[in-house]
RNA sequence: GGCCGGGUAGCUCAGUCGGUAGAGCAGAGGACUGAAAAUCCUCGUGUCGGCAGUUCGAUUCUGCCCCCGGCCA
């Protein structure tokens, strides 16, 4: 190792239900590991079973970082989560360990791997405000006014797509400048680590379909719809937020609002997490990939086929030998 | 057994006054810079239940048969 060399960081993500927790477990029982949790669901207080969080006896034994630190009712996000993550992981490597990023939020990885921008964060006044707008005059018009001050991104932005023209007005109105334009200003130091990216992909997608049918029945029998009855009762969560919109909650909201029918929402949620783990293949297959090539510190995404009975061994081997981990 | 509805895409159905058919959902592919488990874009050939008849031409009309509902026996 030269001096200039960076401390490592392991990525492992795949799509849900892929097994990342398993992995997890299995290398850090082997490696000087402390696992951080990349997942937007994971993060909030009193959502465990339908984000499949680890369970109590596998946190005692590898705790995660990052999971249960934000009430439902206040949205998280990439940024925060890039905050708080790199946070960790400067304990992690000053503590003579290497961080595990393991989870399944792949806009998370990008972030943390590639950096944000600098731009303002959210502003709930001004998004009101915005909603509020379209809810009069339609997005359509929104979009028009993005496409006045800011002609590229209204053409990459489609008219459909509320929550981009949202953001990128929002934008404009904290800062005066295009989103475009702060946006081509890259981070100059995203993250002081040599990213070691590993991929759990299904070979078989029929598998993961009937694994992710499997796993969403099983979280109703362990007590999902308690779990967001509790949810419900507060009375102040609500169905526009992050927490409540997230796959499986959404459904069982809908539910208990009576909008849908038990065997309705089971069928909706498992459907919602099948293209829930389309979504983060596509990521897996494009962005990711490539975007790991494009910066020196980052490695090339590896990609490690699943259902595979020594998916374990394997992947420990892997790392073992692994240049920059210097075993 | 009789009468009435239906049998069209993986599912639910529309439609063709006779010129081989299209929506929603599902599924697939893609995008992705502070909401990302979010948000959004693109993609529709299938013995139109079977056999025969009429016709230049039948998924469409006619007859018979099979299957599924419902009603009557």
């Amino acid at each position: 190792m030269n001096k200039d060399s960076l401390p490592p960081a392991i990525c492992i993500m795949g799509p849900t239900a892929s097994g990342k927790t398993d992995i997890a477990v299995c290398l850090a029982r082997q490696l000087p590991l402390d696992v951080i949790s990349v997942d937007s669901g994971q993060v909030y207080r009193g959502m465990d079973i339908g984000t499949a969080t680890p369970e109590a006896g596998v946190l005692a034994e590898v705790p995660h970082r990052l999971i249960n630190i934000r009430d439902p009712s206040e949205p998280y996000s990439a940024a925060e989560f890039c905050t708080d993550a790199l946070r960790e992981m400067a304990d992690i490597t000053a503590a003579g360990r290497v961080p595990l990023l393991v989870g399944g939020t792949m806009m998370y990885f990008r972030a943390l791997m590639l950096g944000l921008s600098e731009m303002p964060s959210a502003d709930a006044g001004i998004r009101a405000r915005l909603q509020a707008e379209a809810r009069e005059q339609g997005w359509q018009v929104l979009h028009e006014r993005l496409a006045d001050i800011d002609p590229e991104a209204a053409g990459r932005i489609h008219p459909n797509d509320p929550q981009r023209i949202c953001r990128a007005l929002e934008v404009y109105e904290l800062t005066g400048m295009p989103i475009s334009e702060l946006q081509t200003i890259k981070p100059q130091n995203p993250s002081p680590y040599e990213f070691i990216p590993v991929a759990l992909m299904p070979t078989d997608r029929g598998w993961l379909h009937q694994r992710i049918a499997e796993r969403f029945k099983n979280m109703l029998e362990q007590g999902f719809v308690d779990e967001v009855k509790n949810l419900y009762e507060r009375n102040d969560l609500h169905e526009d937020l992050p927490a409540i919109r997230q796959v499986g909650y959404r459904q069982v909201w809908e539910h208990l609002q009576g909008k849908l029918s038990y065997k309705d929402m089971q069928e909706r949620g498992i459907i919602a997490t099948r293209q829930f783990a389309r979504r983060q293949l596509t990521w897996l297959n494009s962005n990711l990939g490539s975007a790991g090539k494009s910066i020196e510190q980052t490695q090339a995404l590896v990609f490690f086929p699943v259902p595979d009975t020594d998916i374990g061994p394997k992947v420990l081997k892997y790392l073992a030998e692994h240049p920059i981990l210097g075993v």
